[in-house]
DNA sequence: GTGACAAGCTGTAACGTTTCAGTATATTGC
DNA sequence: GCAATATACTGAAACGTTACAGCTTGTCAC
């Protein structure tokens, strides 16, 4: 307390947004003893903090994001990392609705982090890594060994996938029951009389192709029903090219009579492939279909569809890197989400 | 330079992420200097700069973000505000991408923030410019008298709008010309003979269920097509309210030949309203309908469609408000995307 | 009465950046 | 040869926050 200190500025004057100095000036008290009275430090006198809490909500006082950030580093940010061209629209949408859901009450901010189908999955997360951008992110399209997962756990970024890995490292996920929805599927279409059925997967590469695949084989021989190759294709290519595919093998007089189907725009596909084929649905083939909004029925009254609901799994995820933010174990963190049974259209009366 | 001065640090101990003071360090350089070096002012040598730009690149430097956002306020963060229930599915997921694509090779970062049916529309925008949380904000959903607009105006945050306002006051927008849609699809209607006309309108209360109207309108009394009232729903009802709705009508004896949909959602529910009263698209009745993604054809080869592309939408609105924060007129960053010709359905070889 | 200790509060420094007000050196005019 | 000026650089301060190391004051043990 020598030389200049320039008795700070009049607080008085700019009306800008209030600070802690601003609230130290009304209430009288230092910067410091504000701060912690704010976050219920135990060092402070019980008067005092409720006092400082009062006029903090009284003038709205709101933490400088900036500050806290420069401060601790902590940036109250979860960044949602997503594929540009190979997402699934609703997709994006519920998952975006289901993590702000969660977020809401939270001091943080959805930040999404596109990448598209030419640069390396790596690249956002090692920019998010690097230059501290966020606490927490959510990935999609997760891979068996999955190097953004591994990346991450290297780095110790709290983080959650919507899928499951399988290297043998714990890190939080959500989960659709993909193998359940295969297999019970396959059991529906048995149960009407399908027998020769085939199966529009998820792209190779990622953990729920696996899942799937299993899930179908796997109650094909439970059921003695028998597999008709489709796997030159995957829910990931064009609508146009899965028309194609399947117009072509429902002209062969081996075709199946039975498809599964994991996403509903391929269904789409499907169905056109039937009938340009000259079938009928329901008629000469089933087909079940996985459906993230209620649209199939509307679309093929005779088409079967289990639900998965991307909002929840967009909850789950933002809960699960919410709690490893906050220090719970990354593997209470995992969860699955069951499908429910196969629905068949029922007339609305 | 009297007491103190622990020679700052030792900067080659922690390895952390490079900052100017580590810069400053490796070129001799002073802080002030390197900075300004970075943002090529002019005071700083040829060669100097040269040498820092160097040095930066290689090992990586970065600007941390809080240090700018503390400094100077500016966040470079652009918010997209949604709606968490009313905004259309393929709306969110491409109008995301369409942003996303534009701010890539910025420093920007998107940022969505959600407000739900029970919020009032103002208050996301509201702890926006409060907190002082985004230097840009897209909305959609613009109104006529769009108090968001007005209040962002009023505190000269830069943003804009989905759609257009109608306050007599300037500021950017994207809008895709519904009233030409509207019009067009008329038209289309009465070329092929359809003369009784329903439109399923945008909800009251947003710009465009005003330009969609008139088109609509106007362009009946143009060709001396007649309207079949249809207002009691909108775009934004569920697809049950659309679908009863639609099979009511379909069931009078002065029934519509022809509807124009401004949503593909909503159209699978005029479409199962029409098969509902037991009426055949294409025969007794046909449907023209705006879509953001090619899946209706595939849905009823008899709807025609007029496409709408969020993503470029997304894209625009981002160039608009890089632009305006870039300083642009606002009055210069407005655009309105024209529609296609109404398509039918044409058979893929 | 003194020492120890706790309770309650405070000032300073630091996070990384930019802005402001310089300083040192070279160049020019005359 | 010297002032004026331009060039190239620099340190200190500030943005708002939290962590650290204090500082008072009061209470209690003995």
């Amino acid at each position: 307390m020598d030389r200049h200190q320039t008795e700070k500025d009049d607080e008085t004057s700019a009306p800008g947004r209030p600070t802690l100095k601003t609230l130290a000036f009304m209430t009288g008290l230092g910067v410091t003893t504000v701060s912690r009275a704010l976050k219920d430090a135990p060092e402070i006198g019980a008067e005092t903090r409720r006092r400082v809490q009062l006029v903090a909500r009284q003038i709205g006082y709101r933490p400088n994001r900036a500050g806290v950030r420069l401060r601790t580093g902590k940036t109250n940010v979860i960044s949602l990392v997503l594929n540009t061209e190979r997402e699934i629209m609703s997709f994006v949408s519920d998952i975006i609705y289901g993590v702000s859901e969660v977020i809401a009450d939270t001091p943080y901010h959805l930040i999404v982090t596109p990448y598209s189908r030419s640069q390396d999955p790596l690249d956002p997360i090692r920019y998010l890594v690097e230059t501290g951008s966020a606490d927490g992110v959510i990935i999609s399209r997760a891979q068996p060994n999955d190097s953004r997962a591994r990346y991450m756990l290297e780095r110790g970024i709290p983080f959650a996938t919507h899928g499951r890995t399988d290297m043998g490292l714990v890190h939080p996920y959500h989960d659709f029951d993909n193998y359940a929805f295969a297999a019970e599927a396959v059991r529906h279409l048995a149960g009407i009389g399908r027998r020769r059925l085939a199966l529009l997967a998820p792209p190779v590469g990622l953990t729920y192709h696996g899942h799937t695949v299993n899930g179908f084989t796997d109650a094909l021989s439970e059921v003695g029903a028998s597999e008709v190759p489709f796997n030159t294709v995957s829910i990931d290519h064009s609508i146009e090219q899965i028309r194609m595919r399947t117009a072509q093998v429902m002209r062969r007089q081996d075709r199946p009579d039975g498809f599964v189907s994991s996403a509903a725009a391929a269904t789409l596909a499907i169905v056109a492939g039937i009938e340009d084929a000259g079938l009928k649905l329901g008629r000469d083939v089933d087909v079940v279909s996985k459906q993230s909004s209620e649209l199939l029925h509307l679309f093929r009254r005779e088409l079967l569809v289990v639900n998965e609901n991307f909002r929840l799994a967009g909850s789950e995820l933002a809960r699960s890197v919410l709690g490893w933010i906050g220090g719970a174990e990354p593997g209470s963190l995992q969860s699955l989400s069951l499908p429910g049974e196969v629905v068949a259209y029922h007339r609305p009366d």
